[in-house]
DNA sequence: ACAGTTATGTAGCTTAAGTTACACAACTGT
DNA sequence: ACAGTTGTGTAACTTAAGCTACATAACTGT
Protein backbone atom coordinates (compact mmCIF):
# COMPACT_ATOMS: atom_id res chain seq x y z
CA UNK A 1 0.00 0.00 0.00
CA UNK A 2 1.80 3.51 -1.13
CA UNK A 3 0.01 4.91 -3.93
CA UNK A 4 -2.10 7.62 -3.37
CA UNK A 5 -5.13 5.79 -4.90
CA UNK A 6 -4.32 2.57 -2.40
CA UNK A 7 -4.61 5.09 0.87
CA UNK A 8 -7.11 6.63 -0.78
CA UNK A 9 -9.01 3.64 -1.34
CA UNK A 10 -7.94 2.45 2.52
CA UNK A 11 -9.38 5.64 4.02
CA UNK A 12 -13.38 5.98 1.69
CA UNK A 13 -13.55 1.38 3.06
CA UNK A 14 -12.88 2.60 6.52
CA UNK A 15 -14.64 5.75 6.47
CA UNK A 16 -18.30 4.57 4.50
CA UNK A 17 -18.78 8.08 3.76
CA UNK A 18 -21.56 9.93 1.79
CA UNK A 19 -20.70 11.14 -1.13
CA UNK A 20 -21.34 14.83 -0.28
CA UNK A 21 -19.24 13.66 2.89
CA UNK A 22 -16.36 12.55 0.52
CA UNK A 23 -16.24 15.69 -1.28
CA UNK A 24 -15.95 17.97 1.65
CA UNK A 25 -12.57 16.34 2.49
CA UNK A 26 -11.10 14.62 -0.68
CA UNK A 27 -7.93 16.22 -1.03
CA UNK A 28 -7.50 17.56 2.22
CA UNK A 29 -6.78 14.50 4.23
CA UNK A 30 -3.24 14.48 5.24
CA UNK A 31 -1.39 10.91 4.58
CA UNK A 32 1.58 9.99 6.20
CA UNK A 33 4.14 7.20 5.34
CA UNK A 34 6.45 5.61 8.16
CA UNK A 35 9.07 3.09 6.86
CA UNK A 36 10.93 3.38 10.33
CA UNK A 37 9.59 3.50 13.83
CA UNK A 38 9.43 7.54 14.76
CA UNK A 39 7.37 9.59 16.80
CA UNK A 40 4.42 11.13 15.88
CA UNK A 41 2.97 12.93 18.48
CA UNK A 42 4.24 14.29 21.48
CA UNK A 43 2.90 15.44 24.78
CA UNK A 44 1.23 18.61 24.83
CA UNK A 45 1.09 19.27 21.06
CA UNK A 46 -2.16 20.49 19.76
CA UNK A 47 -4.19 17.80 17.76
CA UNK A 48 -4.55 18.86 14.49
CA UNK A 49 -7.04 16.32 13.35
CA UNK A 50 -8.58 12.90 13.63
CA UNK A 51 -5.64 10.01 12.75
CA UNK A 52 -7.02 6.50 11.08
CA UNK A 53 -4.17 4.25 10.73
CA UNK A 54 -4.86 2.15 7.41
CA UNK A 55 -1.93 0.12 7.79
CA UNK A 56 0.65 -1.01 10.19
CA UNK A 57 0.66 0.19 14.12
CA UNK A 58 0.39 3.04 16.70
CA UNK A 59 1.33 2.91 20.22
CA UNK A 60 0.42 5.22 22.65
CA UNK A 61 2.54 5.77 26.06
CA UNK A 62 3.24 7.64 28.77
CA UNK A 63 6.19 7.83 31.12
CA UNK A 64 5.79 6.90 34.88
CA UNK A 65 6.58 9.48 37.97
CA UNK A 66 9.87 6.98 37.55
CA UNK A 67 10.39 7.49 33.88
CA UNK A 68 10.17 4.36 32.26
CA UNK A 69 7.49 4.54 29.50
CA UNK A 70 4.25 2.82 30.00
CA UNK A 71 2.37 1.99 26.78
CA UNK A 72 -1.44 3.34 26.90
CA UNK A 73 -2.67 1.19 24.10
CA UNK A 74 -2.35 0.38 20.46
CA UNK A 75 -3.99 1.38 17.29
CA UNK A 76 -4.25 -1.29 14.76
CA UNK A 77 -5.45 -0.37 11.30
CA UNK A 78 -8.99 0.31 10.99
CA UNK A 79 -8.96 2.13 14.24
CA UNK A 80 -8.69 6.16 15.22
CA UNK A 81 -6.74 7.03 17.93
CA UNK A 82 -9.73 8.27 20.89
CA UNK A 83 -7.19 10.60 22.91
CA UNK A 84 -6.99 12.19 19.47
CA UNK A 85 -10.61 12.72 18.84
CA UNK A 86 -11.00 13.63 22.70
CA UNK A 87 -8.84 16.34 22.57
CA UNK A 88 -10.53 17.74 19.24
CA UNK A 89 -13.81 17.62 20.75
CA UNK A 90 -12.34 19.58 24.04
CA UNK A 91 -9.75 21.52 22.36
CA UNK A 92 -7.36 19.93 24.51
CA UNK A 93 -3.54 19.41 24.10
CA UNK A 94 -2.23 15.53 23.65
CA UNK A 95 -1.75 13.97 26.57
CA UNK A 96 0.58 11.65 25.68
CA UNK A 97 3.34 10.49 22.86
CA UNK A 98 3.07 8.45 19.83
CA UNK A 99 5.33 6.38 18.11
CA UNK A 100 4.34 4.52 14.98
CA UNK A 101 5.69 0.95 14.15
CA UNK A 102 7.86 0.48 10.74
CA UNK A 103 5.48 0.82 7.36
CA UNK A 104 2.70 2.43 9.28
CA UNK A 105 0.63 4.51 6.68
CA UNK A 106 -2.05 7.11 8.96
CA UNK A 107 -4.51 9.37 7.33
CA UNK A 108 -4.93 12.51 9.03
CA UNK A 109 -8.76 14.38 8.26
CA UNK A 110 -8.14 17.66 9.64
CA UNK A 111 -9.90 19.08 12.51
CA UNK A 112 -12.49 21.29 11.59
CA UNK A 113 -13.39 18.93 8.49
CA UNK A 114 -13.75 15.62 11.15
CA UNK A 115 -16.31 18.16 13.06
CA UNK A 116 -18.19 18.71 9.92
CA UNK A 117 -18.77 15.43 8.78
CA UNK A 118 -19.33 14.10 12.49
CA UNK A 119 -22.24 16.39 12.52
CA UNK A 120 -24.04 15.15 9.45
CA UNK A 121 -22.61 11.71 8.27
CA UNK A 122 -24.00 8.88 10.73
CA UNK A 123 -20.89 6.39 9.93
CA UNK A 124 -19.05 8.68 11.21
CA UNK A 125 -20.89 9.58 14.50
CA UNK A 126 -21.06 5.70 15.02
CA UNK A 127 -17.32 5.49 14.97
CA UNK A 128 -16.73 8.12 16.73
CA UNK A 129 -18.80 7.00 19.71
CA UNK A 130 -18.15 3.23 19.14
CA UNK A 131 -14.49 4.16 19.50
CA UNK A 132 -14.85 6.62 22.50
CA UNK A 133 -17.19 3.88 24.60
CA UNK A 134 -15.06 0.32 23.72
CA UNK A 135 -12.22 2.48 25.53
CA UNK A 136 -14.98 3.81 28.58
CA UNK A 137 -15.29 -0.04 29.06
CA UNK A 138 -11.55 -1.20 28.43
CA UNK A 139 -10.43 1.43 30.69
CA UNK A 140 -12.97 0.31 33.51
CA UNK A 141 -12.34 -2.93 32.81
CA UNK A 142 -8.98 -2.53 33.58
CA UNK A 143 -9.43 -0.83 36.58
CA UNK A 144 -11.19 -3.38 37.92
CA UNK A 145 -8.67 -6.07 37.02
CA UNK A 146 -6.27 -3.64 38.82
CA UNK A 147 -7.75 -3.68 42.14
CA UNK A 148 -9.04 -7.57 41.95
CA UNK A 149 -6.40 -9.50 40.30
CA UNK A 150 -2.26 -9.96 41.09
CA UNK A 151 -0.03 -8.63 38.35
CA UNK A 152 0.42 -13.07 37.23
CA UNK A 153 -3.46 -12.83 37.08
CA UNK A 154 -3.26 -9.82 34.67
CA UNK A 155 -0.10 -11.27 32.94
CA UNK A 156 -1.92 -14.33 31.95
CA UNK A 157 -4.91 -12.10 30.94
CA UNK A 158 -2.98 -9.96 28.57
CA UNK A 159 -0.88 -12.77 27.18
CA UNK A 160 -4.38 -14.39 26.08
CA UNK A 161 -5.61 -11.67 24.67
CA UNK A 162 -2.54 -10.78 22.72
CA UNK A 163 -0.96 -13.86 21.68
CA UNK A 164 -1.03 -14.54 17.64
CA UNK A 165 -2.70 -17.47 16.54
CA UNK A 166 0.48 -19.30 17.13
CA UNK A 167 0.00 -18.32 20.69
CA UNK A 168 2.93 -16.41 20.75
CA UNK A 169 3.24 -12.90 21.90
CA UNK A 170 6.13 -11.11 20.35
CA UNK A 171 7.37 -8.68 23.25
CA UNK A 172 10.25 -7.80 25.80
CA UNK A 173 9.28 -8.54 29.46
CA UNK A 174 9.88 -4.37 29.76
CA UNK A 175 7.33 -3.70 27.05
CA UNK A 176 4.80 -6.23 28.77
CA UNK A 177 5.88 -4.60 32.29
CA UNK A 178 4.61 -1.30 30.32
CA UNK A 179 1.42 -2.72 29.12
CA UNK A 180 0.67 -4.49 32.64
CA UNK A 181 1.81 -0.57 34.83
CA UNK A 182 4.38 -2.66 36.51
CA UNK A 183 7.81 -3.49 36.81
CA UNK A 184 9.93 -5.69 34.90
CA UNK A 185 11.35 -7.47 37.80
CA UNK A 186 7.97 -8.41 39.10
CA UNK A 187 6.70 -9.41 35.29
CA UNK A 188 9.62 -11.52 35.06
CA UNK A 189 9.02 -12.96 38.52
CA UNK A 190 5.39 -13.55 37.75
CA UNK A 191 6.49 -15.49 33.66
CA UNK A 192 8.83 -16.95 36.20
CA UNK A 193 6.30 -19.08 37.79
CA UNK A 194 4.08 -19.50 34.92
CA UNK A 195 7.39 -20.99 33.16
CA UNK A 196 7.48 -23.31 35.88
CA UNK A 197 4.45 -24.75 35.67
CA UNK A 198 4.82 -25.63 32.34
CA UNK A 199 2.07 -22.93 31.30
CA UNK A 200 4.46 -20.79 29.16
CA UNK A 201 8.21 -20.72 27.90
CA UNK A 202 10.11 -18.00 26.83
CA UNK A 203 12.38 -17.02 24.51
CA UNK A 204 14.37 -13.59 23.71
CA UNK A 205 11.67 -10.91 23.05
CA UNK A 206 8.55 -13.41 23.06
CA UNK A 207 6.33 -15.61 24.80
CA UNK A 208 4.97 -18.88 23.82
CA UNK A 209 2.32 -20.01 25.22
CA UNK A 210 2.29 -23.78 25.98
CA UNK A 211 -1.38 -24.41 27.68
CA UNK A 212 -3.82 -22.29 27.21
CA UNK A 213 -6.55 -23.55 29.06
CA UNK A 214 -4.40 -23.75 31.77
CA UNK A 215 -3.79 -20.69 31.69
CA UNK A 216 -7.15 -19.45 31.46
CA UNK A 217 -7.48 -20.52 34.68
CA UNK A 218 -4.42 -19.59 36.22
CA UNK B 1 -39.25 21.11 41.75
CA UNK B 2 -41.96 18.70 41.67
CA UNK B 3 -44.99 19.84 39.15
CA UNK B 4 -44.30 18.72 35.56
CA UNK B 5 -43.81 21.83 34.21
CA UNK B 6 -40.75 22.55 36.62
CA UNK B 7 -39.58 19.07 35.58
CA UNK B 8 -40.05 19.91 31.85
CA UNK B 9 -38.37 23.67 32.24
CA UNK B 10 -35.39 21.67 33.94
CA UNK B 11 -34.54 19.51 31.03
CA UNK B 12 -35.19 21.84 29.01
CA UNK B 13 -32.64 23.88 30.22
CA UNK B 14 -30.19 21.10 30.10
CA UNK B 15 -30.77 19.79 26.93
CA UNK B 16 -30.99 22.85 24.70
CA UNK B 17 -32.81 21.75 21.89
CA UNK B 18 -33.89 22.97 18.44
CA UNK B 19 -38.13 23.34 18.55
CA UNK B 20 -38.42 20.61 15.72
CA UNK B 21 -36.18 18.10 18.36
CA UNK B 22 -38.29 19.58 21.23
CA UNK B 23 -41.41 18.57 19.12
CA UNK B 24 -40.13 14.46 18.97
CA UNK B 25 -39.84 13.98 22.90
CA UNK B 26 -41.97 15.92 24.02
CA UNK B 27 -44.69 13.94 26.36
CA UNK B 28 -42.30 11.18 25.60
CA UNK B 29 -39.64 11.70 28.73
CA UNK B 30 -40.24 9.78 31.60
CA UNK B 31 -40.13 11.56 34.68
CA UNK B 32 -38.88 9.85 38.05
CA UNK B 33 -39.16 11.48 41.07
CA UNK B 34 -37.08 9.16 44.03
CA UNK B 35 -37.75 10.53 47.44
CA UNK B 36 -35.65 8.06 48.87
CA UNK B 37 -32.88 6.29 48.51
CA UNK B 38 -33.63 3.43 46.12
CA UNK B 39 -31.92 1.42 43.56
CA UNK B 40 -32.80 2.52 40.31
CA UNK B 41 -30.70 -0.33 37.95
CA UNK B 42 -29.25 -3.25 38.66
CA UNK B 43 -26.50 -5.33 36.63
CA UNK B 44 -27.48 -7.21 33.50
CA UNK B 45 -30.72 -4.98 33.13
CA UNK B 46 -31.44 -3.73 29.89
CA UNK B 47 -30.81 0.17 29.15
CA UNK B 48 -33.88 1.72 28.36
CA UNK B 49 -32.94 5.35 27.59
CA UNK B 50 -30.52 7.92 28.56
CA UNK B 51 -30.71 9.33 32.12
CA UNK B 52 -30.57 12.86 33.39
CA UNK B 53 -30.26 14.09 36.29
CA UNK B 54 -32.49 16.56 37.44
CA UNK B 55 -31.60 17.23 40.98
CA UNK B 56 -30.04 15.56 43.91
CA UNK B 57 -27.73 13.06 42.86
CA UNK B 58 -27.50 8.88 41.57
CA UNK B 59 -24.62 6.87 42.43
CA UNK B 60 -23.26 4.23 40.28
CA UNK B 61 -21.62 1.20 41.74
CA UNK B 62 -20.29 -2.32 41.47
CA UNK B 63 -19.19 -5.15 44.06
CA UNK B 64 -15.57 -6.61 44.28
CA UNK B 65 -14.66 -10.10 44.35
CA UNK B 66 -14.74 -9.55 48.08
CA UNK B 67 -17.96 -8.82 48.35
CA UNK B 68 -18.15 -5.22 48.70
CA UNK B 69 -19.48 -2.36 46.66
CA UNK B 70 -17.29 0.10 44.74
CA UNK B 71 -18.66 2.93 43.64
CA UNK B 72 -17.51 4.07 40.57
CA UNK B 73 -18.60 7.20 40.36
CA UNK B 74 -21.46 10.05 41.14
CA UNK B 75 -24.01 11.49 38.88
CA UNK B 76 -25.23 15.18 39.61
CA UNK B 77 -27.71 17.38 38.30
CA UNK B 78 -27.10 18.44 34.42
CA UNK B 79 -25.53 15.10 33.96
CA UNK B 80 -26.34 12.04 32.30
CA UNK B 81 -25.25 8.06 32.68
CA UNK B 82 -22.44 7.99 30.36
CA UNK B 83 -22.59 4.40 30.90
CA UNK B 84 -25.69 4.05 30.28
CA UNK B 85 -25.31 6.09 26.75
CA UNK B 86 -22.62 3.42 26.06
CA UNK B 87 -24.69 0.85 26.48
CA UNK B 88 -27.40 2.22 24.74
CA UNK B 89 -25.09 2.99 21.44
CA UNK B 90 -23.47 -0.45 21.57
CA UNK B 91 -26.73 -2.55 22.66
CA UNK B 92 -25.36 -3.67 25.53
CA UNK B 93 -26.64 -4.83 29.20
CA UNK B 94 -25.86 -2.50 31.92
CA UNK B 95 -22.86 -3.61 33.61
CA UNK B 96 -23.01 -2.02 37.33
CA UNK B 97 -25.88 -0.61 40.02
CA UNK B 98 -27.20 2.30 40.30
CA UNK B 99 -28.92 4.22 43.16
CA UNK B 100 -30.38 7.23 43.90
CA UNK B 101 -30.30 9.91 47.02
CA UNK B 102 -33.31 11.12 48.79
CA UNK B 103 -35.17 13.75 46.95
CA UNK B 104 -33.75 12.96 43.29
CA UNK B 105 -35.52 13.83 39.84
CA UNK B 106 -34.83 11.91 37.06
CA UNK B 107 -35.69 12.25 33.37
CA UNK B 108 -35.54 9.29 31.27
CA UNK B 109 -35.51 9.79 27.19
CA UNK B 110 -36.24 6.40 25.72
CA UNK B 111 -33.29 4.96 23.18
CA UNK B 112 -34.78 4.60 20.07
CA UNK B 113 -35.77 8.35 20.28
CA UNK B 114 -32.12 9.36 22.18
CA UNK B 115 -30.32 8.12 19.27
CA UNK B 116 -32.85 10.13 16.41
CA UNK B 117 -31.75 13.37 18.44
CA UNK B 118 -28.21 12.54 18.44
CA UNK B 119 -28.19 12.47 13.95
CA UNK B 120 -29.02 16.24 13.79
CA UNK B 121 -29.20 17.88 17.12
CA UNK B 122 -26.10 19.59 17.72
CA UNK B 123 -26.46 19.81 21.16
CA UNK B 124 -27.27 16.19 22.25
CA UNK B 125 -23.96 15.15 20.19
CA UNK B 126 -21.43 17.91 21.89
CA UNK B 127 -23.04 16.40 25.48
CA UNK B 128 -22.88 12.90 24.39
CA UNK B 129 -19.23 13.46 22.86
CA UNK B 130 -18.12 15.47 25.94
CA UNK B 131 -19.89 13.12 28.35
CA UNK B 132 -17.68 10.07 27.02
CA UNK B 133 -14.69 12.02 26.78
CA UNK B 134 -14.61 13.24 30.20
CA UNK B 135 -15.04 10.05 31.44
CA UNK B 136 -12.17 8.65 29.42
CA UNK B 137 -9.95 11.59 30.67
CA UNK B 138 -11.11 10.93 34.20
CA UNK B 139 -10.62 7.15 34.23
CA UNK B 140 -7.35 7.37 32.41
CA UNK B 141 -6.08 9.71 35.58
CA UNK B 142 -7.18 7.62 37.89
CA UNK B 143 -5.62 4.81 36.44
CA UNK B 144 -2.06 6.42 36.55
CA UNK B 145 -3.06 7.71 39.64
CA UNK B 146 -3.35 4.06 41.32
CA UNK B 147 0.26 2.87 39.58
CA UNK B 148 1.63 6.27 41.01
CA UNK B 149 0.14 7.32 44.23
CA UNK B 150 -0.64 5.29 47.41
CA UNK B 151 -3.94 5.31 49.01
CA UNK B 152 -2.67 8.39 50.80
CA UNK B 153 -2.04 10.43 48.71
CA UNK B 154 -5.18 9.46 46.59
CA UNK B 155 -7.82 10.23 49.69
CA UNK B 156 -5.91 13.71 49.92
CA UNK B 157 -6.97 14.09 46.29
CA UNK B 158 -10.22 13.06 46.38
CA UNK B 159 -10.78 14.76 50.03
CA UNK B 160 -9.76 17.94 48.13
CA UNK B 161 -11.67 17.27 44.72
CA UNK B 162 -15.11 16.40 46.62
CA UNK B 163 -15.20 18.87 49.62
CA UNK B 164 -18.31 20.92 49.83
CA UNK B 165 -17.66 24.94 50.35
CA UNK B 166 -16.83 24.32 54.11
CA UNK B 167 -14.27 22.19 53.37
CA UNK B 168 -16.49 19.23 54.38
CA UNK B 169 -16.78 15.78 52.67
CA UNK B 170 -20.07 13.58 54.17
CA UNK B 171 -18.92 10.25 53.79
CA UNK B 172 -18.18 7.78 55.93
CA UNK B 173 -14.85 5.91 55.65
CA UNK B 174 -16.44 2.85 54.46
CA UNK B 175 -17.36 5.05 51.29
CA UNK B 176 -13.99 6.58 50.92
CA UNK B 177 -12.69 3.16 50.74
CA UNK B 178 -15.20 2.54 48.20
CA UNK B 179 -14.15 5.07 46.01
CA UNK B 180 -10.47 4.41 46.34
CA UNK B 181 -10.87 1.00 45.46
CA UNK B 182 -9.25 -0.08 48.91
CA UNK B 183 -10.27 -1.31 52.35
CA UNK B 184 -11.62 0.42 55.24
CA UNK B 185 -8.75 0.03 57.37
CA UNK B 186 -6.19 1.46 55.01
CA UNK B 187 -8.33 4.39 54.05
CA UNK B 188 -8.73 4.52 58.07
CA UNK B 189 -4.74 4.18 58.41
CA UNK B 190 -4.35 7.31 55.92
CA UNK B 191 -6.77 9.28 57.69
CA UNK B 192 -5.33 8.49 61.17
CA UNK B 193 -2.54 10.22 59.39
CA UNK B 194 -3.36 13.21 58.05
CA UNK B 195 -5.25 13.65 61.35
CA UNK B 196 -2.46 13.46 63.41
CA UNK B 197 -0.74 15.98 60.98
CA UNK B 198 -3.54 18.31 61.98
CA UNK B 199 -4.58 18.21 57.91
CA UNK B 200 -8.13 17.05 58.59
CA UNK B 201 -10.22 16.65 62.03
CA UNK B 202 -12.68 14.05 61.59
CA UNK B 203 -16.18 13.21 62.63
CA UNK B 204 -18.68 10.14 62.71
CA UNK B 205 -19.94 10.47 58.92
CA UNK B 206 -17.81 13.27 57.63
CA UNK B 207 -14.21 14.33 57.19
CA UNK B 208 -13.15 18.74 57.68
CA UNK B 209 -10.22 19.30 56.00
CA UNK B 210 -8.65 22.08 58.18
CA UNK B 211 -5.21 22.93 56.20
CA UNK B 212 -6.15 22.98 52.12
CA UNK B 213 -2.60 24.28 51.32
CA UNK B 214 -0.44 21.36 53.32
CA UNK B 215 -3.05 18.80 52.22
CA UNK B 216 -2.64 19.95 48.50
CA UNK B 217 1.11 19.33 49.16
CA UNK B 218 0.72 15.80 51.21
C1' DA C 1 35.40 -13.76 16.18
C1' DC C 2 34.75 -10.22 19.21
C1' DA C 3 33.01 -6.21 21.58
C1' DG C 4 29.04 -3.86 22.63
C1' DT C 5 24.28 -3.82 23.46
C1' DT C 6 19.96 -5.53 24.88
C1' DA C 7 17.16 -9.08 27.22
C1' DT C 8 16.59 -12.39 30.83
C1' DG C 9 17.03 -14.91 35.31
C1' DT C 10 17.41 -14.49 40.19
C1' DA C 11 18.23 -12.97 44.89
C1' DG C 12 17.42 -10.08 48.92
C1' DC C 13 15.48 -6.25 51.08
C1' DT C 14 11.71 -2.90 51.93
C1' DT C 15 7.20 -1.24 52.10
C1' DA C 16 2.31 -0.29 50.94
C1' DA C 17 -1.63 -2.38 51.37
C1' DG C 18 -4.83 -6.21 52.33
C1' DT C 19 -6.67 -9.09 56.36
C1' DT C 20 -8.37 -10.32 60.80
C1' DA C 21 -9.81 -9.03 65.01
C1' DC C 22 -11.74 -6.40 68.60
C1' DA C 23 -12.81 -2.35 71.74
C1' DC C 24 -15.21 1.61 71.88
C1' DA C 25 -17.94 5.72 70.40
C1' DA C 26 -21.90 7.73 68.27
C1' DC C 27 -26.11 7.69 66.57
C1' DT C 28 -31.35 5.48 66.15
C1' DG C 29 -35.67 3.96 67.46
C1' DT C 30 -38.75 2.58 70.90
C1' DA D 1 -32.97 5.01 79.25
C1' DC D 2 -31.64 1.21 76.88
C1' DA D 3 -30.63 -2.07 73.26
C1' DG D 4 -29.34 -2.46 68.74
C1' DT D 5 -26.97 -0.73 64.92
C1' DT D 6 -23.53 1.65 62.51
C1' DG D 7 -19.19 4.02 62.35
C1' DT D 8 -14.40 4.67 64.13
C1' DG D 9 -9.76 3.72 66.12
C1' DT D 10 -6.02 0.59 66.44
C1' DA D 11 -3.06 -3.41 66.63
C1' DA D 12 -0.74 -7.48 64.64
C1' DC D 13 0.12 -10.33 60.89
C1' DT D 14 0.68 -11.53 55.92
C1' DT D 15 1.68 -10.76 51.27
C1' DA D 16 2.08 -8.63 46.67
C1' DA D 17 4.79 -5.73 44.62
C1' DG D 18 8.47 -2.25 44.21
C1' DC D 19 13.61 -1.44 44.29
C1' DT D 20 18.58 -2.52 43.94
C1' DA D 21 21.92 -5.32 42.25
C1' DC D 22 24.31 -8.39 39.42
C1' DA D 23 25.30 -12.60 36.53
C1' DT D 24 24.41 -14.61 32.36
C1' DA D 25 22.37 -15.26 27.84
C1' DA D 26 21.19 -13.79 23.26
C1' DC D 27 21.43 -10.96 19.67
C1' DT D 28 24.02 -7.01 16.44
C1' DG D 29 27.38 -4.96 13.73
C1' DT D 30 31.92 -4.83 12.09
Amino acid sequence: MNTSNDLNQALADYLQLSETGWDVIKGKVNYSVFDNSSNIIHKGQNVSGAYLVLSGQLRVYTYTPQGQEATLYLIKPGETCVLALNCLFNNLRYPAWVESSPNTNVAMIPGPLYKTLFQSEKNIQDMTVTALSTLVFRLMNEIEQIHSFTVSQRLANFLLNNANADGEVKMTQQQLAGHLGSSREVVARAIQKLNADGLICTKRGMIIINDINRLRES
